[in-house]
DNA sequence: TTCGTAGTTTAGAAATATCGAAACTAACAT
DNA sequence: ATGTTAGTTTCGATATTTCTAAACTACGAA
């Protein structure tokens, strides 16, 4: 098997690797946004989300397009956010196995 | 949307996000092996094995069972090897479109 | 040209990840 | 008890990632 492939892989996955880009692409799931609105649902500064928007446009996860003052992102291909959805699949299976409580604080007050 | 959620799913990312444990995965596709049998296929120290099996085992990925001497290794869902492929996938077409050559050096030279 | 808004880049400090080397544990046999 | 094989853990040096603050670029309007 080609070493390369693994690493050009792991840099996909990298990408991916961290909370916040995690929930760019939740924002970013069915519809294209501004790098302003991103921020504005965020709430972070907006340094921090260009920089994570960067990671992810490098890594070939998301794609860039200028419209006046406005860059808008989406994600290159569905198969980005099926990927996700695999992913989240196992972490709620492997965390319910354990007992540990995913629910909100009103859901474990019950 | 629960922020507790993206770390989790960072944390199985990050335990994806590396060139050996993908290949170590990739290794454990369709069956079990013992950290023994990685090492040998991997050619690295078995030290450094077993810390990266430890980093997926960590964040749910694989699961280990003892046998004897050896402890044998399997991915615990086939979800994270369907999730590894659709990574797989657009890594591929993200760099057949920028012309980047992923082939071996045989078939470059035909 | 100057100003304002949207976004990016750079620099540097702090946190985290990686890996080799050495010490350690677990199971089993003699 | 001693040894052997299989595997894990710890330590510490190095490399990479993350984040804030500040400087910078891009576009458009007055």
């Amino acid at each position: 098997m080609n070493k390369r492939i693994f690493q050009l892989h792991a840099d996909v996955c990298k990408a991916l690797a961290h909370a916040k880009r995690l929930e760019i692409v939740h924002i970013l799931k069915d519809k294209e946004a501004a790098a302003g609105d991103i921020v504005k649902q965020m709430g972070i500064p907006k340094a921090n989300v260009s920089q994570h928007l960067a990671v992810m446009r490098k890594a070939g996860v998301l794609n860039a397009r200028r419209e006046g003052l406005n860059v808008y992102y989406r994600i290159t291909s569905p198969k980005i956010a099926r990927a996700c959805n695999l992913m989240r699949e196992v972490l709620l299976e492997h965390h319910m196995k354990r007992g540990h409580l995913l629910m909100d604080q009103a859901q474990k007050e019950k």
